[in-house]
DNA sequence: AACAGCAATGATATGATATATCAGCAAGAT
DNA sequence: ATCTTGCTGATATATCATATCATTGCTGTT
């Protein structure tokens, strides 16, 4: 990612907490940067581990909880639950409404492809849910796939 | 559940056992038993502290986790990546060929439906991962959902 | 029945992920 | 200036999962 586009995303990232009265503190923005540079999901504890390495500091995984936490309200980044791992969204800088995120999961390496499935199939599946008797709150999908370069 | 079907269940997760080599040992066969009698899903210490208690023995949690990883590797039960927790297929007495399963999981009780989506749905959603570029290798899915008592 | 081979389980240790709680500190509001 | 609120530090502990080696017990063969 070039310098130039990462600032791009950090200021947007920052208009995001100015808006919703959340503070881009210099930790969580570290935090989002070091994320938005990765190319896979990262752990908790792997970012732990990164961003002390990156910055000669020690911070403890709990506050690296807290900070991703945060970022998640934000919808900066997006917590994988069927890996317990964690990525940058990658739609910060776009000025298009949000879509629900929905991940396809490389499950040789590791890589992660943000996409928008149509709404027409999203509506289909809340229909379905409704049918069992069930109401949707939360239709984010990760799916377990093979990318390009792998297969 | 009423024992008969119980034990109608039972009898046909012999016979998948049995096809396919795998042994239904007393032990299995009561933590899948146990699965399904339970309305929600159990973690694996769950069912661990559950059999322990029911059959007055002290089982390892880690003996449990090689016993559900059998169970999944037969079809008997499922693990939801969503929450770390095991579910008893529900299907098992079902003569129909195994659907992909697809969970709703109330967020409020924790009941879980297990679905089949119209197969429709799924190959659209096959198509758009391929339009962008990925093959599916797996595609149940754990929706986060609101049942109908607690809605 | 005795044995060999292999699958299942026991036992123990350790690693990985996540949350609870209380104390100290920093930034913006009055 | 001080007050309030939110952020971070520090420590402890809970929860989820795997590694490894020893032991038991079933199964098929002789």
């Amino acid at each position: 990612m070039k310098e130039q586009q990462l600032n791009k995303i950090l200021g947007k990232a920052q208009d995001i907490c100015n808006h919703s009265g959340g503070r881009l503190t210099s930790k969580r923005k570290g935090i989002l940067e070091l994320m938005l540079l990765s190319n896979v999901p990262l752990s908790a504890y792997e970012v732990t581990d990164k961003y002390n390495k990156n910055t000669g500091s020690s911070m403890a995984a709990m506050s690296v909880y807290r900070i991703l936490d945060f970022l998640e309200t934000e919808q900066l980044v997006h917590k994988l639950s069927s890996t317990n791992k964690y990525v940058a969204c990658s739609h910060i800088a776009c000025s298009h409404t949000h879509e629900i995120p929905q991940f396809l999961i490389c499950g040789k390496c590791q890589s992660v492809k943000e996409i928008a499935i149509a709404k027409r199939i999203a509506d289909e599946l809340e229909q379905e849910v409704a049918n069992a008797g069930y109401k949707l709150v939360n239709s984010q999908l990760e799916l377990q796939c093979i990318c390009e370069k792998c297969s």
